[in-house]
DNA sequence: TTCGCAATTTAGGCGCACCTAAATATCAGT
DNA sequence: ACTGATATTTAGGTGCGCCTAAATTGCGAA
């Protein structure tokens, strides 16, 4: 018999998606911290849902959770429609980029997959949401994403954006006030590792100052350079090389 | 300190909202069967609703329930959601008349206030939704609705269908089946007031016998025959006297 | 190796929304 | 006014998802 999702449920299975797509295991603590929940009530919850049928994570004591085949699914599926429904309220709906995100978080565990096959059908089945993110196909394979942190940039290259965090509203306006969107071409001009800011050079040739928290927020690519396509005002990452179908765990859906 | 409506709390209020729309106050057992929970549950929510601060009911022992203004508010918000979400799906994603109403009921206690305001500005703020029932606007006042019950049309008269009940989507399959659609004209032959069977001549000239489980659903207003606009495709229910703004008890917003 | 700290688990409890079974209240009909 | 049927409430209990406080475990530094 199958075990209902709930959005309890979910958030912990996205959790539990992310952190693994990074670390190896998805500790208590970090779980707790993400889902800001005390870290008791994560280890009552990932004991229950090891003990559920079909199991959607695995879970040794003191040893944290993965997520079986299963949860892999799961967490796949609502990040899907997460990623749809920003993408819908943006092209359909006029929402902002920095307002979507709230709204989506809330509303992907409740849509159902034929509301979800509609909306990616109106949008023309979309690959990459407002912030750059892949959305997961049906059959659960992730576009390709090849990407790194702005902070590992190297000084005197020229970047192009491909990923924006979008989990906090504030700093997505803070980007766009730095005159930064997605697909922005930039230049890196210094990289101070102790503070961890970011120096740039925007296409229009001002340069800007870019803190941790903001430069941590973003994803770049190598940019190859087309003199060509100035306003960037093709389809989406027509600029990337399409990268092979890579498996999960390091396809890099981080939130 | 305001109490946060839940998707249970909600459909309670709804429920007492539909129930009182025709008798007095609403009773213990008719919530239970049309939320489909025990009696006892429903009591104890009672209470629960009544002891809250602000209150949405008032409550007594074996009297039943009544929406406060509160409750009144709320239950009124959650039913423009729910005709909103409907409305939208059917204009902007192609849902047909019979699917709307499942997504919807899951919907309404999650949307936000801003995306119902998007979604209803997108479709030029309606006033009724796509089974003719009026859409409350954001100030709780609804647009008119001067029909009746098609079992209580005079032999002899031709109406027009005005409103079509939405929680069942075989009836709205039986009732498209017919050739019976929302603003089509049908004049009344017979009604068999023992079978509750209605015989009926659609438009075409087709003669149709309507079963009890259909009439039931369906509500009509006197067609003041124009015979110039054959094919209404006007715009909605112009052949509608503009009523007067009345006020909520009397409105007949039934499910 | 052992000590101490940080991470994690256990124990005990809470509110929500539901349930069944048993008691009680209301009401219609004699 | 009584009585039986029906409506409703009370009593006691469940699972879920969360909490705090108090163990415990594991691990790195001395």
């Amino acid at each position: 018999m199958r075990t209902v999702p709930t959005e309890s449920t979910d958030n912990y299975l996205k959790a539990v998606f992310e952190i693994t797509a990074v670390q190896e295991r998805a500790g208590t603590n970090e779980i707790a911290r993400r889902l800001k929940v005390s870290a008791a009530s994560v280890t009552g919850m990932l004991k229950k849902l090891a003990s559920a049928t079909p199991a959607p994570i695995t879970y040794e004591k003191h040893r944290g959770a993965e997520l079986t085949a299963e949860g892999q699914r799961r967490a796949i599926e609502v990040i899907r429609h997460h990623r749809l429904i920003e993408s819908y309220l943006h092209a359909a709906l006029d929402y902002g980029w920095e307002e979507v995100h709230e709204e989506a978080e809330k509303l992907e565990h409740f849509i159902s997959e034929d509301l979800e096959d509609r909306m990616a059908a109106k949008l023309g089945f979309p690959e990459y949401d407002p912030h750059g993110h892949p959305i997961p196909r049906r059959d659960g394979s992730i576009p390709p994403c090849i990407d790194f942190p702005l902070r590992q940039a190297a000084v005197g290259a020229t970047v192009r954006v491909s990923r924006v965090s979008d989990d906090d509203a504030a700093s997505l306006r803070a980007i766009r006030q730095l005159g930064i969107d997605l697909h922005s071409l930039l230049e890196v001009l210094e990289q101070r590792t102790e503070s961890g800011e970011a120096i740039l050079r925007r296409a229009d040739g001002v340069r800007i100052e870019v803190p941790r928290e903001i430069a941590s927020r973003l994803r770049v690519s190598v940019a190859v350079a087309e003199r060509r396509t100035e306003g960037n005002s093709g389809r989406d990452r027509t600029d990337l090389v399409e990268g092979e179908r890579r498996p999960l765990e390091s396809s890099g859906v981080s939130q």
